[in-house]
DNA sequence: CTAGGGTTAG
């Protein structure tokens, strides 16, 4: 100050004065030394220069100041040139006053101010964030007039510009008709494509620009590196990411954000560590990145802990809390989400849409719905997400009511969108409410949303849960697009209803189409083998799990222990079963009933033994799967104990499928007086699995006399279930009681009701062929019919006699016998000793029980041709072998499944779901 | 004149 009252004569001392002021205006750092620097000007009365007015209206703004930008213009209104007007429209620009800068603009055209090409990137810019379509074209208009099309600055303006406003066709227009182009020109087409979410143009314009020759730098890197992400271009991005290691671009912090970001995406997890680790310097954005990457991985706690870290060396802003509020919400943290909100409130964040939205879904997700709504009924703005997710979070919390309520509400000022109807259908799913899912239906075909993928899924779903498995299959065939999702939807439905044979050939088609199956395929297609034991599928479906590193994953393993067991290889089970490191209840459950089923009771106890030793609480389903165990086995004192642990020393109380098991043990061992007191001395109502068990016991061991008294039992009961009502006109049958028979069969037909007729099914050279009742139709029929007849000869030789009661129509011996040579089992038996190498094991399956005399048969047929023939039926497997059998006999037993009750074992085989395919195909099948 | 981070649903 005291320099300046030295005086300032002459020329010279002012010049010198002009650049100390200058050199002052340029090294101010902060809005005081600003106000002195200003004060000097006008102490020197050099405040009506232009030069410094200028300069001063750009500091002013530098600091966030625009009114005193805008004073100090309006104070020199009378020498106002170009110069001065382009400073007020940047400094207006710069401080996002866009409509001023525009106001500005229109002024000075008014006052015939000829602006030039300093004027036009500002004015540019702000149309571009007011998103004025009307300014925007009378601008370019005036760019065009006044000659400044071919400008490289004005371009790359324009290309920002058309960009932000969504109009990259206009952007590629001014980019194409440019003479020449520098790199901001390439990365504000590049960032155009990328921020509105065209990946792959924004792609396809980076290899361009680099093709072209222009060299890459950070902008350019970090407009293309969401694209990478967004189209999940694994290599694409690892490409990028090899130029910034060997370009001088490694530092910057937007690309190294950006890069993790990208692999964030891609969830590889080590690379963004080591991303991480090597940034030397790292901003908030970088924390943003991570936390909310963390919390995306569902590493919710780790999240949460990065974020406690944080706010030591960063004040976190609106980004970062939500990113942390989300990982609250998803852990059902609600405590730490308050507290987090409550920092959100003191503080002041000025919440957007999209941050009350996450707020809103935190306290949805940890079920506080009336914070949720308080936060929703303050905002100032909403949008789909807002209605979306308080529908969505009122429904998952089971608040329906208020849900339609806020549906009927939000359709005052906004239309549903996608995500709208897939909340929808998925609360019909949960309410298994088809009507309401076909009003939906109706509304969505009107908006046109059914061509959206995830409501097709959604649709698909719904359909397939609530038991309408035509419409699934329709919706399924009409979808234009498909997505693993819709696969494994399809898949899973066809496991649930047992449709085995659509389910294999959907896995098929979906890898006919080059997708590769997920974990959710694996599980819902597992069953699918397990139940038409096609061991082919089930093999390829293990390469799978190997391939994706899934062995670990204990679902996983269980389904593949129950898939080997029920597919005939125990010994695979076994294998899978040692190699799981971590086992839980359904892991034992599964290798103890395999072991039941192929008859090795003992294995099975020591099992269950071993796994009450290794800590694993047995529940109710394990007991299921060891008395039906030790019933196959004969193990009539072990089974008992067991039943009788079960409520002493683990407080179970036994169920209908464990009585009905124990039923079955009795009846299986030939206890039948014991078998019927049980029944009759049980706290719970007997079903009709019990009588039969009793029945079919009875029947095996020739008991006529109880049998007959059961068989009243079991028909008093009139059970729908039509093998219970065989399985009385059967014993009927035995005993000559023809009348009762046809009594039966009368109401049977009355009712609609029919047994599932046999089949029987063998693979050969990976195709499936099978054979019905009776069945003549096949080509090979001669042959086998001839190889029957011959095995036939051989056997009675070495004693066999046809057991004819399991003949049951009313007809003579020899039709009789006829009747035995036609069941299922033998043909495929025949068919595949013909067309199989010699002493090779066969492998045949039946949806039905085998009948006692078949049984034998098979057992003289091992003998004779020296093969193993594994014959699973219904219940169990059977191993024949050198004239004996696994089961020892003990085929005898419930003719329907009991074991559905039971919920691990729901996908055993009961017969159900062959016949359709029988129906729908001949003979050869293939999967 | 150009760049990086946040929301719902199957």
């Amino acid at each position: 100050m005291k320099t300046i009252k030295l005086g300032i004569v002459g020329q010279r001392t002012e010049y010198c004065f002009h650049s100390l002021i200058l050199r002052a205006l340029s090294s101010v750092t902060n809005q005081t030394d600003l106000h002195k620097v200003h004060s000097l000007i006008v102490v020197s009365g050099q405040h009506q220069s232009t030069f410094f007015c200028g300069k001063l209206i750009s500091k002013y703004s530098q600091f966030k100041d625009p009114v005193s930008s805008l004073s100090i213009f309006r104070i020199n209104s009378p020498t106002h040139n170009v110069y001065l007007w382009n400073t007020i429209i940047r400094a207006m620009t710069h401080n996002g006053l866009w409509s001023k800068a525009l106001d500005f603009y229109t002024q000075m055209r008014k006052l015939n101010v000829k602006p030039d090409n300093y004027t036009f990137p500002s004015i540019i810019n702000s149309c571009g964030s007011l998103l004025d379509l009307e300014m925007v074209k009378i601008v370019h208009n005036d760019v065009l007039e006044m000659g400044f099309g071919s400008d490289l600055y004005i371009c790359n303006a324009l290309i920002d510009m058309y960009s932000r406003m969504n109009e990259l066709g206009r952007a590629r227009e001014v980019f194409d008709k440019m003479p020449s182009r520098d790199v901001v020109s390439w990365n504000s087409l590049v960032s155009g494509y990328s921020a509105n979410g065209y990946w792959e143009e924004a792609l396809e314009a980076f290899r361009e620009g680099r093709l072209s020759g222009v060299a890459a730098d950070a902008f350019t890197v970090s407009s293309v590196l969401p694209a990478c992400g967004g189209l999940m271009e694994v290599e694409q991005g690892q490409m990028v990411h090899g130029l910034v290691e060997k370009s001088g671009i490694k530092g910057d912090i937007a690309v190294s954000n950006g890069l993790l970001s990208m692999y964030f995406k891609f969830e590889r997890l080590l690379d963004c560590q080591r991303i991480f680790d090597e940034m030397i310097f790292r901003d908030i954005v970088t924390w943003n990145i991570i936390i909310c990457g963390f919390s995306h991985s569902g590493l919710y706690q780790e999240s949460i802990k990065l974020f406690r870290e944080m706010v030591y060396e960063y004040e976190p802003d609106l980004l970062t809390v939500t990113s942390v509020l989300q990982a609250c919400g998803h852990m059902g943290d609600l405590r730490f989400g308050r507290y987090v909100h409550d920092y959100i409130l003191e503080n002041r964040y000025e919440c957007d849409t999209t941050a009350c939205n996450i707020i809103i879904n935190m306290y949805a997700r940890c079920g506080d719905l009336v914070a949720a709504r308080q936060v929703f009924d303050n905002m100032k703005r909403w949008d789909l997400v807002s209605w979306n997710s308080m529908i969505s979070g009122y429904f998952e919390n089971g608040f329906n009511k208020e849900a339609v309520v806020l549906l009927k509400m939000m359709r005052i000022d906004l239309q549903p969108d996608s995500v709208t109807f897939v909340t929808l259908l998925s609360m019909c799913t949960m309410l298994m409410d088809v009507d309401f899912a076909r009003e939906l239906h109706c509304d969505i075909i009107k908006r046109g949303y059914d061509s959206t993928l995830i409501v097709g899924n959604a649709l698909l779903d719904v359909y397939a849960k609530c038991g309408k498995m035509e419409h699934s299959v329709w919706q399924f065939e009409i979808m234009s697009t498909r997505d693993i999702v819709t696969w494994n939807t399809v898949i899973a439905a066809c496991s649930h209803y047992e449709e085995s044979y659509v389910g294999l050939k959907m896995l098929s088609r979906m890898r006919m189409e080059g997708i590769m199956p997920d974990v959710a395929t694996i599980l819902g297609s597992l069953p699918l083998c397990s139940l038409l034991a096609a061991k082919r599928q089930g093999k390829e479906l293990h390469g799978f799990i190997i391939r994706l590193n899934l062995e670990s994953q204990v679902p996983v393993g269980n389904a593949l222990i129950e898939m080997y067991s029920k597919t005939g290889s125990l010994k695979n089970a076994i294998l899978v079963f040692e190699h799981m490191r971590i086992k839980d209840v359904v892991t034992w459950t599964a290798m103890i009933s395999a072991y039941g089923m192929y008859g090795e009771g003992k294995k099975a106890l020591r099992s269950f033994q071993q796994m009450k030793e290794t800590g694993t609480v047995p529940d109710h389903i394990v007991f299921v799967a060891v008395i039906y165990a030790c019933s196959h086995s004969g193990l009539v004192q072990d089974g008992r104990a067991c039943f009788n642990q079960m409520r002493k020393k683990y407080n179970i109380e036994p169920r209908i499928e464990h009585y009905a098991c124990m039923v079955d043990l009795l009846s299986r061992s030939g206890l039948l007086v014991e078998a019927e007191d049980f029944i009759l001395s049980m706290p719970l109502q007997p079903d009709a699995s019990m009588w039969g068990s009793l029945l079919s016991a009875c029947r095996a061991s020739g008991d006529t006399g109880t049998a007959e008294c059961v068989v009243e039992r079991l028909v008093e009961l009139n059970s729908d279930d039509p093998g219970y009502n065989v399985l009385a006109s059967n014993v009927y049958a035995s005993l000559g009681k023809w009348d009762q028979v046809r009594t039966i069969r009368k109401s049977l037909k009355a009712r609609g009701l029919r047994k599932d007729p046999g089949c029987s099914w063998i693979e050969i050279c990976n195709r499936v062929f099978i054979f019905g009742t009776g069945d003549r139709s096949f080509q090979q029929f001669k042959q086998v019919n001839e190889l029957i007849e011959d095995l036939n000869r051989t056997m009675d030789k070495e004693g066999y006699v046809a057991d004819l009661k399991f003949v049951l129509h009313d007809v003579g011996e020899d039709e009789k016998i006829n009747l035995l040579y036609g069941h299922s089992e033998r043909l495929a038996i025949a068919f595949g000793l013909l067309n199989t190498k010699e002493g090779s094991p066969l492998q045949v399956m039946k949806n039905l029980r085998v009948c006692g005399d078949c049984h034998t048969w098979t057992k003289y047929v091992s003998k004779i041709v020296q093969r193993e023939i594994l014959v699973r039926d219904a219940n169990r497997f059977h191993l024949f072998k050198d004239g004996t059998c696994s089961c020892r006999d003990r085929w005898i037993g419930a003719v329907v499944d009991f074991r559905r009750d039971a919920k691990l074992l729901r996908t055993s085989v009961s017969g159900q779901g062959y016949f359709k395919f029988l129906a729908v195909d001949h003979h050869v099948l293939d999967v």
